[in-house]
DNA sequence: GCCGTAAATTGAATTCATTATCACTTCAGT
DNA sequence: ACTGAAGTGATAATGAATTCAATTTACGGC
């Protein structure tokens, strides 16, 4: 059994305020809450996914709340510099996603599917590449990509 | 002097035979050596950093080595499924890079540059995230960043 | 509750990277 | 040299992301 280090899995701690947090901390910066804001946050909130601006466009207007194009681009933008949204560079576009505590992604190789993890690096990793580098180290992400299920390990 | 773990700058080591060795594996990859694929291979070779597919286009014109938008393109294509040049999607665009090692990116926060790092993550860290996500990992790479020469560290 | 205004929204038009099409050219084996 | 597949490249198409100008809306102050 292992002592269980820095790794989480991602869906796990959603802030008990959930997405009202979210919109008080918008408030608390400025921002005004449009309802069309509010649809993108809610939505990206409530599906808890990995989206595309255009799968947002789609999958409000499918459902009668009507956004425009440019709205949702905006918008990703707003929340994203807010820190309240998280945006992820693929091959094929950028894919959004609430909440943006400092997060890996394991990328599945067979499906491309996407799950979230917490992964703290070791201290003495971070301070080696900043004696090495000479930077000093603010963010970091670990993209890392597997087949699930290996044979040898059960 | 440092006891330098496992992190080491990316120039480090450009296997010996140089571009030529690019070329041999091309050959025996059955891809034919045109001119113009020889080009492009050559210039990500000799500058050593990370260009958009426009950069090579224009560096190669510009010095009357003439090639199509399009070839570029098809080129970048072939010689990254030939595992000879790398490719890195960023928010604009996606950077090629003359293939050295799984490596990682720390991205300047003030000018957006790219230093390449080979890090190698410890081994009981990678153990655990198979063990937590039951997945096999294939590959990885650290995307940092951060800014220079922090006050506090001379 | 009403107003004024700055912030947000909107669709159309535009930009720009990337891909598709396809006639033509070139490489490399026979 | 001959041949066919591989590669080239002008042009056109795609589609994500941005800009624009006009309209609408949120919300603090009255």
């Amino acid at each position: 059994m292992h002592t269980a280090p820095k790794i989480s899995g991602s869906s796990a701690e959603r802030d008990e305020d959930g997405v009202q947090g979210a919109f008080e901390r918008c408030r608390r910066l400025g921002m005004r809450l449009s309802l069309q804001r509010r649809m993108v946050l809610d939505l990206l909130w409530s599906e808890a996914t990995h989206l595309s601006a255009r799968d947002i466009f789609q999958k409000l207007n499918a459902c009668g709340r009507s956004i425009g194009h440019t709205s949702v681009y905006q918008n990703l933008e707003a929340l994203q510099s807010a820190g309240l949204i998280e945006c992820l560079d693929r091959a094929n576009g950028r894919l959004y996603s609430y909440r943006s505590d400092p997060h890996s992604h394991l990328t599945c190789i067979e499906t491309g599917n996407i799950t979230d993890l917490d992964i703290e690096l070791p201290e003495d990793l971070l301070d080696q590449i900043e004696a090495k580098t000479g930077y000093c180290i603010h963010s970091y992400t670990l993209q890392l990509s597997g087949r699930p299920a290996c044979k040898n390990r059960n």
